[in-house]
DNA sequence: TTATTTAATTCGCATTCCGACAAAAATAAC
DNA sequence: GTTATTTTTGTCGGAATGCGAATTAAATAA
């Protein structure tokens, strides 16, 4: 157990009062005050602090006041966008996206690769992931000297503490310390992540799960994920192991095991191509789900019912993790919303059927389909928390 | 979020050294300060706080030395086993149980009342606990007044945090501020918790994960339950909400929904006896399990095949979990572990089949067989864990 | 009897947060 | 235009905490 010293004791007021004014920046002293349960005298001099370190500026321009005030006015803080840059990355099967964002999380540049890297030597994978970075780094008018920490986010499982990739369906390699790799490659701190988690995180910060605390998410990609958040924070296993959903067995069936990877998963839904075809093509080219939607509009039967089974395995696991967690939203992303009212309706019933009575009504179900970049985004989003979380001036204290 | 100021900061380093001494008691102050990384300065203030407030005892006899040990002893501190006393309860269909303990968890008393109180009304059930409580403490030679806590731990869907019980298989009503209604009739702070978080922590404490911080328990009784430490803490979920296992889904059959309860729920394994036969008598008796296992030795055909059935269910759930989870143990307890080697041997072979291959030899299985004591003795221990966590002598400094 | 070794305590310092008060910066009232 | 009021922010001293250095305590070894 970690030992509580006065060290440790600022560190958790400064990240409550630093989080606090991202989420609800700009932000006078006396609300952050309000919010954290802080005295104003320390918030005042935390602030004080922040200020001197740069992570946040007062708001001059636009000094919006209410017409009926009266008194000092407040001075509106927020975070300073220039006190640091980091990289966010999404890597999948058929293209990697990236992202540099300020210190806020806004997005200065990004770039998207549309590149197969499925399988490919490790060596291969990091001299892409290697040029991405520097590509959209220079996009943002930036030099990675001006970087201060990169994330990638992948398939899979994912040791974020140690930096290892347990094993990743984009990696032919397994237990490979992906982090120390790049971090040597690109000479800046590099952490790796879940796509699941990073997706978890971007909808914790700026999408759809700002107004709460714990809640879980469920990404249906090439791989199936998972993401709990568990008083505003991360839910990380054990040993900091990530969840692979798609592992989950559904049910023993004549033919043995049915793995909600063998009903869900991108490649099973789509199905073997003819080699060579336009859809083949397409599902090579990272199109395969778009390809699909398509087809199911102009009724393709054998998608349509691939859909429907794959939603409802998709409720069923829902419900499954509604039983166990019991958090008051689901989020739904990935790919595979893509497939349509065919998929969705399935996987609604289903969910409706395989919820226990007891829990009906506990968790709310919401679908997203947001666009790589903000898979990238919440990459960010995981590099800048571990900024907030890092002593800054450890050269002594405050003045 | 709580903030942290220095009353916190001294709230957790007491906590920790107060259960550092309770798990490796009689502990000199050096040890002390090595395990909790504290400076033995603070070790000292605290431990003569901890003194003061009569919660922890010098060692005075048979002060054991080491044959060479030279330089001033060592004075070993243990917990003061008079510091307070608890009840601890388990509360099931067809008996209570229940144990006073001293500070220590040691047990003092127990008493078991063979009571079938399956969805009685809710004053008999109060009625039937107050009972119980009343007469183990007079067992043990005191006043409820010395009681400084109670702990009742229930199957089902209990609410820690807010004393509700929100559904359980004993209780015809929903819903239940059961805390509240006892602690009215005692007149002595009582809590409830979920059997399984109670066995849980019973197993942490004194059982099969002492040595863990991380661990996943699966509870086999006529409710299944689920208790996850996390970092040596029990985790409970978002509200405090405690997990049915029974209520997850195996499986869609042609029937509909299979869920884990009506493959290894007590009742359906031990299927539909004719009534007024001596196993329906044994099941309304709470024999059951023990009546089904003199059955089993005796080759009867359908309970073998029912406990084969109910052992491939779970053991395709503990995969599921542990895919989750990805804890070191999963420990498995409860009465349908008597139903023997036919269920050990299907639910092991299930597990082996249903764990994807990358999680292979992550988690350890381990069957356990306590007395119904041992989950009594657990929910005194998440009594006795609040009494650590207060803060004891409120009023004014230490001095 | 003296030196050595190990354990525990005392003392002073740095840090934290907080409450009370004072300064700052605006509007409202005259 | 000046003064009073209101609200925010900063300053100062107090109390509590943990830690490092030095000191005391209590035993064995020489």
């Amino acid at each position: 157990m970690k030992t509580a010293d006065p060290e440790l004791m600022r560190a958790i007021n400064r990240l409550n009062v630093l989080d606090t004014v991202r989420r609800y920046g700009p932000i006078a002293r006396v609300e952050i005050s309000e919010r954290t349960q802080l005295s104003t005298t320390t918030v005042s001099a935390i602030t004080a602090s922040l200020l001197d370190d740069g992570l946040i500026l007062p708001r001059h321009e636009g000094d919006i006041r209410n017409e009926a005030a009266r008194g000092r006015p407040r001075v509106m803080l927020e975070l300073n966008p220039d006190a640091a840059r980091v990289v966010g990355a999404k890597i999948a099967a058929s293209r990697m996206v990236f992202v540099v964002t300020d210190f806020r999380g806004d997005v200065l540049s990004n770039l998207t690769l549309p590149i197969r890297i499925d399988r490919q030597p490790i060596g291969v994978i990091a001299d892409l992931v290697e040029d991405g970075v520097r590509r959209c780094v220079v996009d943002a008018g930036l030099s990675l000297e001006d970087v201060d920490s990169v994330c990638l986010s992948l398939p899979g499982v994912i040791e974020h503490r140690t930096g290892h990739i347990r094993s990743s369906p984009i990696f032919r390699d397994v237990n490979v310390d992906f982090a120390a790799e790049m971090t040597a490659r690109l000479n800046t701190s590099t952490i790796v992540e879940s796509d699941a988690h990073a997706i978890t995180l971007a909808h914790h910060w700026f999408g759809k799960a700002r107004d709460l605390e714990d809640m879980v998410l469920i990404s249906l990609e090439q791989t199936l994920g998972l993401g709990v958040l568990h008083g505003n924070q991360l839910f990380r296993g054990a040993g900091g192991l990530s969840h692979n959903l798609g592992d989950l067995v559904l049910g023993m069936g004549p033919l043995g095991i049915v793995r909600l990877s063998s009903q869900a998963g991108e490649s099973e839904i789509l199905g073997e191509q003819p080699a060579g075809g336009r859809f083949a093509e397409a599902i090579r080219l990272g199109r395969g789900m778009a390809h699909a939607q398509a087809l199911i509009k102009a009724e393709d039967n054998a998608l349509i019912s691939a859909a429907i089974r794959a939603g409802e395995a998709v409720g069923v696991a829902v419900a499954n993790i509604v039983t166990l967690f019991a958090p008051p939203r689901v989020i739904l992303v990935g790919s595979s919303l893509a497939l349509g009212e065919h998929f969705l309706a399935s996987l609604r019933s289903a969910y409706a059927l395989a919820i226990p009575p007891s829990l009906k009504g506990v968790a709310e179900l919401v679908f997203d389909d947001s666009t790589d970049d903000f898979w990238a985004q919440g990459a960010a989003a995981v590099a800048l928390y571990e900024l907030y979380e890092s002593p800054w001036n450890t050269t002594g204290p405050a003045l």
